[in-house]
DNA sequence: CTTATTTAGTTTAGTAACTAAAATATTTAA
DNA sequence: TTAAATATTTTAGTTACTAAACTAAATAAG
């Protein structure tokens, strides 16, 4: 590979990284405006992702201990965005059921500028560019899930 | 826009969601390999970009009051990634000066896999596709500083 | 069976990092 | 030379976390 390419790289990754910040700032004041904390709104979106569910799985897909997600789903709970519900065939568990119609109407104004935009954005590359664009989002996407598979089981 | 297009756009939003997931998730990951919570990771990205900077210019950046600087500071100092430096300017002044260095030693063993697969994953692509994919990350990044702004100036 | 172990979730005690406001130090303006 | 403004730190109070103890229910073992 030559120098031109190690140059075209390095600057590949200052625009990748700035669309990873940009995403995360953004998704904060997204979360503020709906009167949620930024891991608060990043755990709910977990939590809709999965759809129903038990505490012990929430604490599994967050990462979250035990007490922690109690406290979260006593947090979301005061704010209509899940419902606990005793599972009647195991009564130690309880189920999570996200309430996907209040989430919408909550955050959906607030991404509605976000998603218009973002499909005039779409719309102006055509169907053999879009193909390319996605199938570095997955790659990349894969890269990311193994890289953060051999962290955690590095034993260093 | 004919609906097989309208269809594609949802796929399109999930694989932008889930690249984003998996960036937040492997950048917790890497900050907790470097002895970092995941804020204190992100905050010293900032930094480190900003380059030298004062207490205040790092709360403007990072939306942080004053007194969550002066710990995040104290934080960063006491494992020697930047350091204090009195402005003989303006003594009330303290300038905070990335230690770079020290910030790649840690950093960069727990990157470099990343980094060698990204490499290969880019080289895949020819110039004209890799033209294609950067288009697409800047200009969705300015939609989402665009979006930011308008929602912190927002009234409601 | 009925007692012990395991499993699921919550509660508690202690900690870390945040905000808002008061305090300190220094500079600029009156 | 005093008053006001600016830059950072300190303090007091809050929130959300972890680890460990606790409660309740299900499963296994003698």
């Amino acid at each position: 590979m030559g120098n031109s390419d190690d140059q075209w790289l390095e600057k590949f990754r200052q625009v990748s990284r700035d669309y990873s910040d940009a995403s995360v700032i953004m998704h904060e004041v997204i979360a503020g405006k709906a009167g949620l904390t930024g891991a608060d709104h990043k755990y709910l979106g977990l939590i809709i992702k999965k759809g129903e569910s038990t505490a012990g799985e929430i604490a599994e897909i967050t990462g979250l201990t035990g007490g922690a997600v109690t406290g979260l789903i006593d947090r979301l709970e005061k704010k209509g965005l899940v419902k606990r519900s005793p599972d009647p065939q195991d009564r130690r568990k309880v189920m999570i059921i996200p309430q996907v119609k209040k989430a919408m109407s909550l955050l959906g104004p607030v991404f509605s500028d976000l998603q218009e935009r973002t499909k005039d954005l779409v719309s102006s590359f055509s169907a053999e560019e879009r193909e390319i664009i996605e199938r570095y989002f997955v790659a990349a996407t894969g890269i990311m899930h193994d890289v953060t598979r051999n962290l955690r089981n590095k034993p260093k």
